[in-house]
DNA sequence: AAATATAGTTAGGAATCCTAACTATATTTG
DNA sequence: CAAATATAGTTAGGATTCCTAACTATATTT
């Protein structure tokens, strides 16, 4: 992290930036990126950001756990941010409120078949990154996942990151015997195995560090 | 990409998510999480997200080049967008517009000494990743940087990224000789020397692939 | 010298996202 | 069981982001 400024033979200043800081800026140049791409393509389509991401999230994950609460935190936004946005879709029909009978409170949030629709063509998105992670060699892509999985896991240690739904923060993971083991799967959780977003993924509250 | 649905034995629908899709999910999620950080840090120093963008990197890039259209090509926003964040800028006196002798149409952008002292408290932004990174070893270091560079190289090349000031894409890069070879400075570009950004970046517009 | 390109500003407006105050239903507790 | 507290969601009002379009002024090209 510290910059060091060095005179080089040829009166030119290096800046030797470690690895460390090379690796964060890496990684907030490609969340930028994408956070642009995703604004640009959400518009052609009639969507604003924030209701495309709310579009693809439902489509992928489709089930009770959807009220609006849930996306609020999902998405580190306000319920009442998430109110609007949800009450826009809504008024567009590509997204309906179904009543919750367990409680009456709270409304599940589904897609309509407009919504679908659009989610499916919106799913298309070309996303850019997927070309060439592609011709990473599969030791790269498993050393890449391994250490993304890995900060990501940091960071809701550190409270930042407040919903996920990978194997490692689920009651339904056992660390170590002798692999990781998801004990609801009855599998092994190799490296291949382990999961950014589980749909069978329930949070154990621990956050062992 | 292809999204298998398998029934398991137990009767639960398993997700197979390739690995390239669940790495550009972990990028997504990641870019995401800092940009929650960076809104929510820059608001306790009183700035919004933008602005702290352009303090930092006024900060981090102190030169001529620094002009209202190059920080707007850099943030990808119009030139309006930028005029106005900027306006704000010079009116908390945090930034000073310099004429600039060779072109009377530009003025170039820097820190005024308030500037200067929150963008050096700004740069403490307790970045959550760098911890965590610090701890990954050397070997998964070098695969995560080759892998991250190489991603944002080939967003270039797609022209999603319009600027950047990476080896790559430099006039003065050679890129086998029989190693990759800075013509400027000199050395060898071991992917330990490679750069992100290079203060004495020079763009080679030819972007071949 | 005229045409075109580039740097930057201004005005007006849509979208994002917040806080605060509110209603209604659930859950906990004395 | 009634009262207190917590949770789901809405509404109103406002700050900020970020855009397009129209504009001025200076540079560059033809």
């Amino acid at each position: 992290m510290v910059m060091k400024k060095i005179t080089s033979p040829f009166n030119i200043t290096l800046q030797h930036e470690s690895i460390d800081s090379q690796i964060t800026a890496a990684l907030e140049r490609l969340g930028e990126s994408l956070r642009i791409l995703l604004s640009t393509e959400a518009r052609e389509h009639g969507l604003s950001p924030i209701q495309a991401q709310v579009i693809i999230f439902l489509q992928s994950h489709s089930r009770e756990k959807n009220t609006l609460s849930y996306l609020a935190k999902e998405f580190s936004l306000t319920k009442a941010t998430l109110s609007d946005v949800i009450k826009i879709l809504v008024e567009k029909d590509l997204v309906q409120k179904k009543e919750r009978p367990s409680d009456a409170r709270s409304q599940v949030l589904a897609l309509t078949p407009a919504g679908k629709k659009i989610a499916s063509s919106c799913g298309q998105f070309a996303n850019p990154l997927l070309l060439p992670v592609s011709h990473l060699n599969q030791q790269q892509k498993l050393t890449l996942k391994h250490s993304l999985f890995t900060l990501i896991h940091s960071l809701y240690q550190q409270r930042i990151i407040t919903i996920q739904r990978m194997c490692y923060t689920c009651i339904h993971f056992s660390p170590a015997t002798p692999f990781p083991f998801c004990n609801l799967l009855k599998i092994d959780l190799t490296e291949e195995k382990l999961r950014l977003d589980c749909s069978e993924h329930e949070e154990n509250k621990e956050r062992k560090v």
